[in-house]
DNA sequence: CCTACCGATCGGTAGG
DNA sequence: CCTACCGATCGGTAGG
């Protein structure tokens, strides 16, 4: 009693993802161990089932973050007053910005889900297959009200979030221009190839 | 003496190097043990010993596949006598192609690499490396030509190849439409996003 | 939060 | 190509 660190359970638990999250990026879910996070954490292995229930656990907490995020987000654009085209452009922008801000959740939810353990597997593919049929939908929209090209609208989707994906690497090097140059770039080449 | 099955050692080790990239790609490297590649190739996993060195040996013959092909693209399209801009689309339409038609070992290689064991891990970053420098020296050209619009040309390159990565989910659903319509859609948004 | 420990599984080898 | 086996490492638990 009487300890200094009174630190609540929540931010250890946040600093645990945050380690784990780094984790997880460098040597992939299946590789990284609990003992190589208890490790960078500073505790014994055995210690961190006070925190969490299991290795899966840390995953699916990391996955739900972020797809929770994507999902309000594409929910407020579409409530709002402006042309398709609009719209798409700033969910695009929220994803350029997401991934600079939030970038190591954002990379191990996009790359480590397919590790989710059952019923989060299934429930986080739910939410990724909903979220790209939403973002399909503005874009076939688009197309109706003439700002789009013809094009199929689900290949667009695909394209679009994989090249955002690919921040990934501007993020790991020396980073030679800055997140918002990075964010007009994209923009000038996606909403460029969708523009009629 | 007098066996029935003469198959020879290449066409072997390629059977198992294809049931490789199959179990890396459901699993992941990491996750992914002999004992199990030993079963969908229908031998004991002691047996695999006979054919290959080690596991990282079948992750860097199927790495160095495809970027060798990579490589020798390139190479030729940069002596070819027409416009940067359809040296690009060349170049676009060939990465499509590649990922279409070589799915398996072309993901793996694009997702896993980074298991690679040295001196394979850091050859290989280096010749990803070098091929996105070759890649961004066209768009440059492109620019200076005036056949594209002003933008950083690094950027370009990571939304381009990232971009392409995303036909692994095309590949893995049912495919509503063709590897040729694939390839136009593609083409007339990354093209379309450059094109000035 | 730790020490001590468990059963399971891993990549790989010896020897035939 | 197989049987038999090795040391190492894993996620997780008991008990304090």
């Amino acid at each position: 009693m009487g300890r200094i660190k009174t630190i609540d359970n929540t931010s250890r638990k946040d600093f645990i993802l945050k380690k784990a999250s780094s984790l997880f990026i460098e040597k992939g879910f299946k590789a990284a161990s609990m003992r190589g996070l208890a490790e960078v954490v500073g505790i014994e292995a055995a210690s961190l089932y006070n925190h969490i229930k299991n290795k899966n656990e840390l995953l699916h907490e990391i996955c739900f973050r972020v797809a929770n995020r994507f999902h309000e987000k594409i929910e407020s654009i579409e409530a709002e007053p402006c042309s398709t085209l609009e719209k798409i452009e700033k969910l695009l922008r929220f994803h350029v910005q997401n991934m600079v801000l939030h970038f190591e959740e954002v990379y191990v939810s996009d790359r480590e889900w397919k590790y989710l353990s059952e019923p989060y597997l299934s429930n986080f593919h739910n939410q990724r297959k909903a979220y790209r049929k939403r973002f399909a939908s503005l874009i076939e929209k688009g197309i109706l009200d003439n700002e789009i090209k013809k094009m199929d609208a689900a290949t667009a989707v695909l394209i679009m979030l994989h090249a955002i994906g690919g921040i990934e690497s501007w993020h790991r090097s020396k980073q030679k221009i800055s997140g918002k140059e990075l964010e007009e770039n994209i923009i000038v080449i996606l909403v460029g190839g969708l523009k009629k």
